[in-house]
DNA sequence: CGGGCGATTGATTGCCTTCAAACGTGGTGG
DNA sequence: CCACCACGTTTGAAGGCAATCAATCGCCCG
């Protein structure tokens, strides 16, 4: 069930068949599979034979130290296409968050779209840019913003993604926030009870945020 | 005077008009200009009519968080291509960290050639890709490493830039670097003088590093 | 020689982490 | 149906790393 995003980028087609639509005039074929909780999607350094996108659930790609450290890049929702690379290997790590359907698109297909189509090209550039972007903002908030900025400003990206609802059901625990956000569990857990102590949110479950003061959850990001 | 360097991205065609090569089968005309340090090349917002080539100096591009924050996203030396964007406008700023002559290049051009020509448009995916590789490892520098870490990092990442020789030629201030690696200028100046200390590099002067102990780097690198 | 700016060094502060323990909820087996 | 267990979360206390505040150094240029 895909729910529909506001930013629009993807609009969810309801596809009777296993496609995938990469951006205007490219739109292919892929299988479903299904991956449980925690399992691996694909690793760092693998062939990067396909590309993926979201039909349900959730799923976090990330890199790692050398000393095993974590760092969590992006979560991908229902609709999201991830795994999409340019070189030969994986350069990220993909793993679902719960149980997860995806449809994986074989990555030949879409080179030789690319190759054939220029409007089909200028769609995988404007993935490619999108992600860019993202991973700059990103870059931003875990440069420059303190532990409060950074948890406000995920609700706030995240809730937009979301079709901007008030109410956010979290499909990631504090640990996956945690290493999202370069903080430790404790320090998001805190910041989420501070956060209800301001009134700005209502924490029902710890899965379930009810953004309650969209204003002071934007001046508390500050930045 | 275009630097050779390692990873050989972009050899740096010694051409003599004003051509820059973005890629195999994808090489344009811009016009030569020069920018005084600190001067600003473009602005966060503005329209990104153009791309850049730097043909001597340095560049830095960054992002601010709404109250004045710097982040500094990347630095940009001799033969580097900065300035490409997908949407409308520029997504960063760029000032020049010394003076420095680029090669503008008309974006609308790019364009045609991306349309025309799969393998132009291959090139320019190429390029968006290794600038996304890149923010990612920042991303996971400023998310995962302590300070000596960073500073680590960040001298074997530019040594590698510049084709790995053992004396560097810092172009930038330690204000930059504080704000290129999310530290304070105190903490950079500090943790120099403790790597000096531990023999894995020489500081003649401050502006200048030699390369001692690469080992001992990477080991401080740790991740 | 003096002024200004960037860099270094030192002392103190503070935010987040670390360590530790209790809580709560969902699932399982008795 | 309920007791129990496991795991994720919350809360508390103490510690550490980098930031901040402050002063000095050193170099380039006038």
């Amino acid at each position: 069930m895909c729910t529909p995003k506001l930013d629009g980028s993807t609009a969810c087609a309801a596809s009777a068949a296993d496609q995938v639509q990469f951006g205007p005039g490219l739109t292919l074929t892929g299988v479903r599979m299904k991956f449980s909780r925690n399992e691996e999607i694909f690793g760092e350094g693998e062939e990067a034979d396909f590309v993926y996108k979201v039909v349900s659930g959730s799923v976090r790609t990330m890199r790692f130290t050398q000393d095993g450290r974590r760092q969590i890049l992006g979560f991908h929702l229902c609709c999201d296409i991830f795994g999409l690379e340019w070189g030969e290997k994986h350069s990220l790590t993909a793993e679902a968050i719960s149980d997860v359907e995806v449809i994986m698109v074989r990555r030949r297909l879409l080179e030789k779209a690319a190759d054939e189509n220029p409007v089909a090209a200028r769609s995988l550039l404007n993935l490619a840019a999108h992600e860019l972007d993202e991973s700059r903002a990103h870059a931003l908030v875990l440069g420059r913003k303190s532990a409060g900025e950074r948890v406000a400003a995920f609700l706030l990206r995240f809730s937009q993604r979301l079709a901007m609802c008030q109410e956010l059901d979290l499909p990631m625990s504090r640990a996956d926030i945690a290493d999202y956000l370069s903080l430790t569990i404790e320090t998001v857990s805190r910041t989420f009870t501070e956060m209800e102590r301001l009134r700005a949110i209502d924490l029902p479950s710890s899965r379930r945020v009810i953004m309650r003061d969209r204003m002071a959850l934007t001046q508390l990001e500050a930045a």
